[in-house]
DNA sequence: GGCACGTGGGCGAAGGCTTGG
DNA sequence: GCCAAGCCTTCGCCCACGTGC
């Protein structure tokens, strides 16, 4: 509705509005003390009026600040890294920062120095990295961009904070609760090893198992998605090797539970399955999936605080781990 | 592994290195004609020893253009929202536009003008809206920010360009099939009346069945989660009135089959059932579901299109209309 | 006059230094 | 010496104008 064309009120404008000088309204706008009360309000009413904001790239440009986040991510189609991003964004804008987005539709050295250096040209004042790749810590610890880097999924290292759900941990209860029910055979289906949570969740199912003394030898290796472990489970529903899975994720889960239900496995009177995730339609797959969830907004949030203490207040990298969570619902029992 | 004590490099320094002006420096840059081959050739080679990068900040200053493109989103953890922004992303970053994002947790007038006033604090380029309710497109048109705005999901309006996959024909697909396999007695499992796509995809249905001659009187109402999809089932499976039901997404088709499975209804024999969106797991759920497909990522490209038309071309608002496809699986089949 | 290049001003905000009470 | 408030320079870049050949 406003005409556009109208230059937008800068300082200077808001200054002369209010019968002061820019550089008052300046210290009014960032709340330095030595204003007296009633130039304030004079200047808080012309801002108003004026419908004064301040120019972004001016301040920047002085503050050498952008106020901004550049959220580095892959998978963003997932359910685990966009709610993550979420959980960013959230605390991100809560604490007045801005949030760009790269997305790395395939996973190298170079697509991750690309999207740095996009960040860098952006002049972000940090970086998370939701990039679930084992590759990826690497390739950052070489880059070093000379601005905070968060590496959401990983223990981080001394140059890179990190925030995890502990995997392992998840991988354990899972495992723990299979032998609960009796179960002596427990098979797993891990997602690709070139990932941090796939080669962190079938070790934690391999050291659970050796510590119960039982065997930890059937390993079958998926690509996280549907049609993975489908294939996978078409081959367990043949061998029938094992009397419980554990499964990376809730959509390998998902293929697999097809593959049984076409082969007339049941699920849980024949085979129990557990996945990791806990998605939303896990409760509504045939049979209700027990899984292992993970709160992944809240992990995002807690990146921000990392992110936040190391820009605003200069610490050092650090680690948080956030607890998984076991959530039991209809597909695993008792062994027959 | 730099000193990141020293300044970065700026256009004088390129200058100085090079022997020559710092307007001649941005000249090269910027690829204006007229600067001889030797000269371009010194700058670039000093632009590439200093590792100089332009500074943002001040290019914008005095461009007032930022080189960012804004993303309002909602629900952004759903499949749809979520690569709808990987393409948009993709075709932003590749026409060198930063992306930056603001998620709506709750979608309302005050949520949406935030975001809004978020964006144009950062200066943005244009906005691209991803929240597909219908009160957006009113919120949208009472703002009028100043810069060009592409709602997705939306035939957009005189004030804001649109870009949409269209709904009606793709509820019309759904329908057609199952005509054609025979069925006269087709319920529909809507979304929320106030979502776009929920109104546009019943209203699909309706005509579809209407043109044909037949009734349209079995609506239901979910929310397009499993859960409600798996309410709904549950009353379904007990009235049997319709032989054949298309949902308004994957995910409230997933708790329906779940619902008619324990209830022993049997799909297809029983009841045929049809899905909209083709997620990744659709073609593994039991059975595997037949679905409309809708390309969000395309969807998400062709935005950015209509947006780089509108931010370089002044082009006017317009509208593109993507078509969906579907895909028949096993869920569907004649009236027994 | 056209091509290759240089000079000076200004974009908007912040911070150090300063003056007046 | 304390507080309120103003002046001037600075950030890095682009643009409208030069100038000289």
């Amino acid at each position: 509705m406003a005409k556009s064309n109208a230059r937008l009120p800068r300082l200077e404008d808001v200054a002369e509005r209010a019968g002061v000088s820019h550089q008052t309204v300046s210290r009014v706008i960032n709340n330095h003390p030595n204003v007296s009360k009633r130039t304030r309000e004079r200047v808080e009413a012309a801002i108003a009026e004026l419908g004064y904001r301040r120019n972004t790239a001016a301040r920047s440009l002085v503050t050498r600040r952008s106020q901004t986040i550049g959220v580095l991510a892959s998978e963003l189609s997932q359910y685990g890294p966009a709610n993550t991003l979420l959980g960013v964004e959230q605390a991100a804008r809560d604490a007045g920062y801005f949030v760009s987005i790269a997305a790395l539709r395939t996973v190298n050295r170079d697509a991750i120095f690309d999207a740095i250096r996009h960040f860098l040209d952006q002049s972000v004042d940090g970086i998370v990295v939701i990039v679930p790749h084992a590759e990826t810590l690497s390739a950052l610890a070489e880059q070093s961009p000379g601005v905070p880097i968060v590496a959401v999924g990983s223990l981080g290292s001394d140059t890179v904070s990190g925030a995890m759900v502990d995997q392992k941990r998840g991988a354990e209860l899972a495992v723990a609760h299979l032998i609960e029910q009796g179960h002596s055979r427990i098979g797993h289906v891990a997602g690709p090893q070139d990932w941090i949570d796939g080669v962190a969740r079938a070790e934690g199912w391999s050291m659970a198992l050796r510590e119960a003394g039982l065997a930890d030898d059937l390993l079958l290796v998926g690509d996280w998605s549907a049609g993975s472990g489908y294939d996978i489970g078409r081959k367990l529903a043949v061998e029938r090797t094992a009397t419980a899975i554990f499964v990376g994720n809730d959509q390998m889960s998902l293929g697999l539970l097809r593959a049984f239900n076409e082969a007339g496995v049941r699920v849980p009177e024949d085979v129990s399955v557990v996945g990791f995730d806990d998605q939303p339609e896990s409760g509504y797959f045939i049979p209700p999936l027990t899984t292992v969830r993970q709160d992944f907004e809240e992990l995002g949030r807690r990146c921000m605080d990392l992110m936040l203490g190391a820009i605003e207040n200069g610490d050092t990298t650090s680690t948080i781990v956030v607890e998984p969570e076991l959530v039991v619902r209809r597909s695993t029992a008792a062994p027959a």
